[in-house]
RNA sequence: GCGAAAAUAGCUCAGUUGGUAGAGCAUAACCUUGCCAAGGUUAGGGUCGCGGGUUCGAGUCCCGUUUUUCGCUCCA
């Protein structure tokens, strides 16, 4: 079967089997935010949880915050996210390429300035010793033509940038004439401003209200509580603060199901290091890392690191964690050595010193941190396509389960009356009672038992109880398997034991514990 | 954002030259049955994405729009 194919099937299989919904669906839906249903949002829990505990459990110098998506609107000065997301940008309608269009004016005005250094090289040939440059520049007719140009191009231009005048920003490009280097056109789009955070007003009368942004990313509310968590908690470099939430990115292109919304949630992990020992550290994490995802037991050939050759401008090292999607490998986690840079940043926009006193060293400094930062979302999908199998049984029939890891499963097991008779019924419901405070149990009794152990696949249930006639006499039942479809007979009081050793979360997180 | 394609029941889809909306699976009830998607009877579920237009008449033709997919583009 085809790649595509298989994704189709995927986001199908999410939306029948109550996994994710497009958002506002009855109102034809909103563009590239989705909602996670009923059994989706176990599934998400569940990630989250084997997160939480593999950061905060497994190293007793990493604790968690919570902190507001609402956050005072300079820290995304300071953390250049104001800079970098709002771009004046143009498309050309028959190279399709796109452009900043202050960089194609600049570009455009370096060209101007180009043309009148070449005249005045001509000449400084010609006239030898003699050449006065700054009369020629004075004087001469094409140097002063190109340099009104020039000047009057500029004038216009800073105007429109600093008024943020989009239209008169495309005027300017229409009127000198600026051709797209790749189809020598001037069919030009409209300028757009294209801010990536999405931004409200806090106050509620207009004049005395601010404008805030939805953070485009967990971390910040981190930097910002170091001092906090690192006082309150007498925390000692180095250490890592932990944080799960929702972040908001107004994607120019947001596709490819969960891959890329608007509305995403992040697991972050900010580790402050002295400096110095930041490679040692951010080595140490890609290794931590990439253990946690292999420990969920999907094809450890489908992740690989991505070391990034462009950096970012506050990183000195970078890597991603990449998963075969069915469509290509695709960034999960990022773990980035992002230097002093935040720290610092908060620190000057802020005026309050953010620095660490370190004991052993006798100094202050500003730590170094290593960050892991992490897409839920994109777990989840990772998960989903990784468990995800069409199979054909020997019977010849096919089946689709989800092969999900067991600690991960929505639903934990499933205790299914073999007929809806001789009080099997009352049986299941009573061995439901015994385990429903431990684990997630689903009760079916309607339609045949394979059907029932299908419906189960479908969601990645990884255990079904069946209770039959031979349960009345010698409290036994059949346990059977998801992924090998095999059963077991064993006794009701061993249930628990059994169920509980293979569920457990625990099981994830020793394979990771070193 | 540009280009292309698509949108009909919960899912997968059919629907003829424009003439009152269908199938399979799924869901619910009952009967028969009982270990891997059984059979039978019955029921519920759609103003065919939305809004205009052409027409006596539009799921079907035209325009716009929304959403999705693919390519480009972008990606802290």
């Amino acid at each position: 079967m085809a790649q595509e194919d298989v994704f189709k099937k995927i986001v199908s299989h999410c939306k029948e089997y109550g996994f994710v919904f497009p958002s506002s669906e009855i109102y034809d839906g909103l563009g590239a935010v989705y909602d996670y249903g009923q059994y989706g949002v176990e599934l998400k829990n569940n990630i989250k949880k084997y997160w939480w505990d593999s950061m905060t459990l497994l190293h007793e110098n990493v604790v968690g915050i919570d902190s507001a998506i609402f956050m005072h609107p300079t820290i995304w000065k300071a953390s250049g996210h104001v800079d970098a997301f709002n771009d004046p940008l143009i498309d050309n309608k028959d190279s399709k390429k796109r452009y900043r269009a202050d960089v194609l004016v600049e570009d455009y005005l370096a060209k101007l300035d180009e043309k009148i250094d070449k005249e005045v090289e001509k000449a400084a040939k010609r006239f030898g010793d003699a050449f006065d440059e700054t009369q020629f520049r004075a004087t001469n007719a094409r140097v002063l033509e190109t340099q009104v140009k020039r000047d009057a191009t500029h004038a216009r231009f800073a105007k429109a940038l600093n008024d943020s005048n989009l239209e008169e920003l495309r005027q300017v490009i229409i009127d000198s004439e600026i051709v797209d280097p790749i189809s020598g056109t001037r069919n030009w789009t409209d300028v757009r401003q294209f801010n990536l955070m999405f931004s409200t007003e806090m106050g509620s009368t207009s004049e005395g209200s601010m404008k805030i942004y939805l953070r485009p990313e967990t971390a910040q509310g981190i930097f910002v509580n170091f001092l906090n968590v690192q006082k309150t908690g007498r925390m000692k470099i180095p250490f890592g603060i932990a944080q799960i939430g929702k972040a908001f990115r107004n994607e120019i292109v947001a596709r490819q199901f969960i891959f890329r919304m608007r509305e995403f949630e992040q697991m972050e992990m900010q580790f402050f290091v002295r400096p110095g020992e930041e490679m040692e550290w951010f080595n140490k994490w890609k290794t931590t890392r990439l253990a946690w995802h292999k420990a969920m037991g999907l094809d450890d050939a489908k992740y690989r690191f991505h070391d990034h050759d462009k950096l970012a401008h506050y990183a000195n090292a970078a890597t991603d964690i990449e998963f075969e999607m069915p469509f290509g490998f695709k960034e999960v986690e990022g773990i980035h050595s992002r230097t002093d840079f935040d720290l610092s940043q908060h620190e000057k926009f802020s005026g309050k010193k953010v620095q660490y006193f370190d004991p052993e060293l006798n100094q202050s400094y500003t730590p170094y941190v290593i960050e892991t930062s992490i897409g839920v979302d994109r777990v989840f999908l990772s998960i989903i396509s990784g468990s995800y199998a069409e199979e054909t049984l020997d019977n010849g029939e096919t089946r689709v389960v989800l092969r999900l890891p067991v600690a991960l499963a929505p639903i934990k097991l499933a205790v299914l009356p073999l007929v809806k008779k001789d009080g099997l019924p009352e049986k299941a419901k009573e061995i439901i009672d015994l385990l429903r405070f431990d684990f997630r149990c689903q009760y079916d009794e309607k339609d045949t038992i394979g059907k029932r152990y299908r419906r189960q696949d479908a969601i990645g249930t990884p255990y079904c109880i069946t209770v039959d006639n031979e349960t009345m006499q010698n409290n036994s039942v059949t346990i059977r398997f998801r992924d090998t479809m095999l059963q077991e007979r064993v006794s009701i009081d061993n249930l628990h034991e059994i169920i509980s050793e293979k569920v457990n979360m625990k099981n994830l997180l020793k394979k990771i514990d070193n």
